[in-house]
DNA sequence: ATGAAAGCGCTAACAC
DNA sequence: GTGTTAGCGCTTTCAT
């Protein structure tokens, strides 16, 4: 067969199989999808021919009428250490039901993100589950209108096109600070994100009121201090190192993730500050950086994996014919470390 | 419409554009995928009704007959350093292309891979990029044979039905080693991978052969020592401190990848060594975490965005008809920091 | 309990 | 240059 395209010939298809057992395509389909009306013996003897061909139904064609098995994750960007936990959870969740899970990466940019959403659609994947996405309320209703969708990181209890699943954010942040706190840290100040588009969607928003939860409860409602910049690399550590070195600089800073508790806490070690003498840290995700011996830094534990497992369990609910709204909230846990 | 299933109704199909601009289905296919023979009132008159009705062409039927538009990318698992830079630049890549990427994770499980590079060709994605798949060769060439595929950090130099895109890992490798030794480190060791599959695919024994390479030229083949562990995780920490209460222990160590190098500074800090002039590190893949002022952990930069440029750029020249196998290396970079 | 047949939304011959 | 039409591999009534 030279000049060929390689393979994608000899397809065995559904008639192949039904063929070689003898029985009608509508009998395969039926035994395919465990529909109702067929007998043991036609069940068992496609199954064997199904089994001796080697088919596997063409995800493709069933893409045109019924489902695809197939359920699409929308990820901001790969590099969030938050991601690998709720991915874990979802897989786990979907492969008993038997289906599958293709990620998509959003690259932080809502443009690819909406282009992602409508390349799911028109795959005509089952459902969606979009983690952090930056998408705003009446595009993703617009959206959900369409296809099964639950949303992971994103506060939005009153949605009732689409189900949230999130980590309690205020109330962990709040435990966190309330323990800083306790620690005789009066001047904890936080450290979080700049404030973007009039949304209280995202979870640093939620943290933030978590804080002030706790400062205002312990009567320090005045001293309350919000910092904000963007997620410092390599060539950005200036606001770190510039907060630091302020006469006014804190005591304790409560970070709304560990991508900022880890850089602070560098950048501290290496002008000279102890910590947690000096400076007290707690950060937010607990990622694998914040476990190190050298950081070992204190910090929030959404349970990205029991999350995922969740949002997983609430979308193959929805596609089996939910239509209420769920909102579900998954407490998560601090983690001791030395940092504070 | 109480008791509907939300959305998909009142779809609009190629027949609907077809309709609007008073031509016929076969029109509006050609000018949506650009074919020859239109005229360009025609074009320009169906491409305002597609503007208008926000017609998308249904990947699902496409699938059926054409192409998807949509190439997988199977990743061994979510949280390796090396990842988001080779997925970036296969985005970068295939976007001008008006390709789509979709990810499957195959969470180091030999299973889920297959199943899901078989899922994968279900839906009929046009082409697949592989990255450090546990696959090997026999299986690799069934699927192969069927769906043009790129292999990324997968060696395997003589596969004639499927493309390569490697670090130089061997050369890189080797001037890391070089590196070390023109320091003045004689007894430099190697912190490696248990050997497993009788396959030399593997991008650790590439670099083993490296070390191996400038150990000998070095005249220094007798005093060479592959070390061999699992990554470590907070668990299992124990090897490497053995390694470094060891009477013998290394005064330099050269380690296959950062997952084992960060690690190694840090139980090595803890126990009161100092980096480098106790013991001299050096990494690989350039980690965010290696450039952390705490670590400064030296490491080959494998340059994974360009690696997912070339792979994705070798993956649409297959997809358009090259049937002669690709076999390209990168060069990598060696980044020096403070570690040895 | 089983099968025949009509699509699903496209692409690509082929006819005009 | 434009239109007609036969599938692609399934699912799903509707007969039998």
């Amino acid at each position: 067969m030279v000049g060929e395209r390689p393979g994608r010939k000899n397809k065995v298809t559904i008639r192949t199989v039904a063929e070689d057992a003898g029985v009608s395509v509508a009998a395969v389909s039926k035994v395919l999808r465990n529909a109702y009306g067929v007998s043991t013996a036609l069940r068992t003897n496609v199954l064997e021919s199904i089994d001796r061909l080697g088919y596997r139904p063409s995800t493709a064609a069933r893409a045109m009428r019924g489902r695809t098995y197939t359920i699409g994750i929308l990820l901001v960007e790969i590099s969030n250490p938050f991601l690998p936990g709720v991915v874990a959870g979802v897989q786990a969740t979907l492969g008993p039901a038997s289906y599958q899970a293709l990620i998509g990466v959003g690259q932080a940019t809502l443009h690819i993100e909406s282009s992602l959403i409508e390349s799911m659609m028109d795959m005509r994947m089952d459902g969606l589950l979009l983690i952090a996405p930056r998408l705003t309320g009446d595009l993703l209703d617009h959206f959900a209108q369409q296809v099964p969708m639950v949303l992971i990181s994103h506060h939005e209890p009153g949605a009732r096109n689409f189900d949230t699943v999130n980590s309690d954010d205020r109330s962990g942040a709040r435990r966190a600070v309330e323990a800083m706190l306790a620690r005789g840290h009066g001047d904890v100040a936080m450290l979080s994100l700049p404030e973007r588009e009039g949304t209280d969607a995202h979870d640093y928003v939620l943290r933030e009121r978590g804080y002030l939860d706790a400062m205002s409860a312990a009567g320090l409602a005045d001293r309350a201090r919000v910092l904000r910049m963007d997620v410092p690399d390599d060539d950005t550590m200036d606001g770190l190192e510039q907060l630091l070195s302020a006469p006014d600089r804190p005591g304790a800073v409560f970070c709304w993730s560990d991508l900022h508790a880890v850089p602070l806490i560098n950048v501290a070690r290496s002008s000279g500050l102890r910590v947690p003498d000096d400076l007290a840290v707690v950060g937010y995700d607990n990622s694998p950086i914040a476990a190190m011996p050298l950081i070992d830094l204190s910090t929030v534990d959404q349970n990205g994996r029991h999350l995922g497992e969740v949002a997983a369990q609430t979308l193959l609910t929805r596609i089996e014919g939910r239509r209420t709204a769920e909102h579900v909230l998954i407490d998560s846990t601090l983690v001791q470390r030395s940092s504070f």
